[in-house]
RNA sequence: GCGCCCGUAGCUCAGCUGGAUAGAGCAACGGCCUUCUAAGCCGUGGGUCGUAGGUUCGAGUCCUACCGGGCGCGCCA
């Protein structure tokens, strides 16, 4: 149950018995502040200031219209004309009892579901996955983890790189290795390297750099050998990068990849229309589209090139023809990109020309989600101490060490091959909860010290969170699901506990509609700390609780392990029984 | 030069369609373990929201100018 929403269309109703036109936004909020209700309707002083009344009887007349009888204890009008909404804890209860039969929390399927296609991730299989593609492989994955829970139809897209100029090279590179009788997944067992020595041949050796742009030729030409080459690479490359996404928890599978490659055959179509239409022009010996729209600094119309002098295309041209397949083949609702901001120019333009185009229908939103750069403590962008890219799988092991030896310096009768499982959620978890937590549009700080402190608004944090549950149940012996009292909302720690989780699918839909998952964690942190608060203030075991009362706290405990389970498994970040 | 993003507590960050006294966490300081895991809880201090104007009942949020930082701007992606 969504209550923002029901409240809304309440408020909504209320508007119009009112006589308010029917557009008026009721503006309904959470509360910001204790003590002026469980939500509030703004809207009121909006409305009146448009048809010039007074807010206050605007508010009054409102209220008079309200129906919440069962669902408020009381309503209120407050200062210039907010109403504030308190909610009934018997009402409050009951849906918590509803939703704890629920394997979905209440979390109820859309009834209007949408096609989206989400592109995300989008490694360069000319080397290995390093920390840029991080931020766009975890946010993404939630994303689309929130889309399918809610149930809209995800279409993953993971548009890698395979294909383009620096391919020639790295196969001149490899069909060398492969007449060495080298073994192709040894040659590419460290792609780095592979790739530098392919690029110093390229620089230094004579005859190579020929060889390599034959290559290219044969490759864009369809030589069957040369593809059979290529195949190989990029199958091993996409290997590395899955054994990546296995240990980062990331749900893209090798069916969802539709890379650069995938597009070539209709590259040619794209420009071709475009001309038909009109909209490209030879310019300089390139295929231009200027746009009207965007004047660059002399005031001209800003240059989009879609295809090169040379005859080559651009990315501008691939994400044209990916534009198509999606909107049309798809048949996407939706489509939303994930790439790094520096991007946004781009993605703006090829919006653009193809809606010019009729490259997209015209009902297929086409969102571009930019995320910033991850930076080092000394607010520069992330690299090894001697300057150089880090690599993904590198992090990500660094992570379950530095976890690994945090735990063992406590005290644990936790047995060595348990404490290696849990540090390995707890690490990884670390890392993608520290840069799913902020905003995505802006550049992030990437600390160790921070996401591993333990301290704060953390993953372990919430993990441990979830282990305090599992250990009441554990220690009560008790089977959650045979619990059948009624919930008892009398403490102020239960009141807000009880609000706090019947509040998970707004936030849910808030990440749905926006690509932003800094909502669900910045919820699940405060769900785990008023659990906290709970936990040290509402005794559930302990002697002199009664037995109606302690059902009622192990269902809210229940409750609370759930809602952090599934919340947490929506970001990709898994829990453990004990910590 | 033009465009996009950013500037909020010492640090890392929230702040949703403009709303009530700008919030968290870390760090600092003071309490709380014979009692469900102290990886915790409770409390205290800390802010001219980059600057200056403007719009209005009301601005961190919208508009304008400026300052400071990042990124981008025809044949890389």
């Amino acid at each position: 149950m969504n209550i923002r929403e029901l409240l809304t269309q309440k408020a909504q109703a209320a508007m119009i018995a009112a006589g308010l036109p029917e557009d008026t936004n009721p503006a309904l909020t959470p509360s910001k502040r204790a003590g002026f209700g469980d939500y509030q309707i703004n809207g009121a002083m909006g409305a009146a200031k448009k048809l010039k009344t007074n807010p206050r009887e605007l508010a009054q007349k409102l209220v008079d219209n309200l129906e919440l009888d069962g669902i408020a204890s009381e309503i209120e009008i407050a200062g210039p004309g907010f109403i504030n909404i308190h909610l009934n804890q018997d009402w409050l209860a009951d849906a918590l009892s509803t939703a704890r039969e629920d394997a979905r929390l209440g979390v109820s399927v859309r009834k209007n579901p949408q096609t989206v296609v989400v592109d995300y991730s989008a490694p360069n299989l000319a080397k290995e996955m390093h920390v840029g593609h991080l931020r766009s492989s975890i946010i993404g994955d939630a994303v689309v983890r929130a889309l399918e829970f809610r149930g809209d139809k995800v279409i993953r897209q993971n548009h890698i790189g395979d294909w383009g100029t620096q391919f020639g090279m790295l196969l001149a590179h490899l069909s060398d290795q492969l007449a060495a009788n080298e073994i192709a997944e040894t040659a590419l067992s460290d792609l780095e390297e592979f790739y530098r020595a392919a690029k110093k041949r390229f620089d230094d050796e004579e005859g190579f750099a020929d060889r390599a742009r034959d290559y290219v030729v044969k490759l864009q030409g369809g030589d069957e050998q040369c593809l059979a080459l290529w195949q190989r690479f990029i199958d091993i490359s996409l290997k590395h990068c899955e054994e990546v996404y296995e240990k980062l928890n990331v749900t893209l599978k090798r069916e969802d990849v539709m890379g650069e490659s995938g597009y070539n055959d209709d590259l040619a179509n794209v420009v071709r229309e475009l001309q038909e239409q009109g909209l490209a022009v030879e310019d300089q010996g390139a295929q231009v589209v200027f746009l009207e729209e965007m004047k660059n600094k002399e005031g001209e119309p800003m240059a989009v090139i879609i295809q090169k002098s040379g005859g080559g295309y651009l990315y501008s041209t691939t994400d044209l023809a990916a534009m198509r397949y999606r909107s049309f083949k798809l048949d996407a609702d939706r489509i939303i990109i994930f790439t790094d901001n520096r991007q946004s120019l781009h993605f703006n333009q090829i919006q653009i020309v193809g809606r010019q185009a009729g490259f997209i229908r015209e009902e297929t939103t086409y969102e571009h989600c930019p995320f910033g750069m991850m930076l080092g403590s000394d607010g520069k962008p992330f690299k090894t101490r001697t300057g150089g890219t880090i690599k993904l799988a590198e992090l990500l092991e660094e992570a379950v060490e530095r976890a690994e030896k945090l735990m063992s310096e406590r005290e644990s009768d936790l047995s060595e091959s348990e404490m290696k499982e849990i540090a390995r959620k707890v690490g990884i978890g670390a890392v993608k909860f520290a840069d799913l937590s902020k905003n995505r549009t802006s550049d992030y700080t990437f600390n160790w010290d921070h996401m591993l402190s333990f301290d704060g608004a953390t993953a372990p944090y919430l993990q441990y969170a979830y282990t305090r549950v599992q250990s009441i149940f554990r220690k009560a012996g008790v089977d959650a699901a045979t619990l059948t009292d009624n919930i008892k909302l009398e403490a102020e720690q239960e009141k807000a506990l009880a609000l706090k989780l019947l509040q998970f699918e707004e936030v849910v839909d808030q990440v749905i509609a926006d690509a932003y998952p800094h909502f669900l964690c910045a919820y699940l942190f405060e769900l785990a700390s008023q659990y906290m608060s709970f936990y040290e203030a509402c005794p559930v075991l302990k002697e002199g609780v009664e037995p109606a009362l302690k059902n009622s706290r192990l269902m809210l405990c229940d409750l609370v392990g759930r809602t952090l389970k599934l919340g947490l498994d929506l970001l990709g970040i898994e829990v453990t029984q004990q910590m």
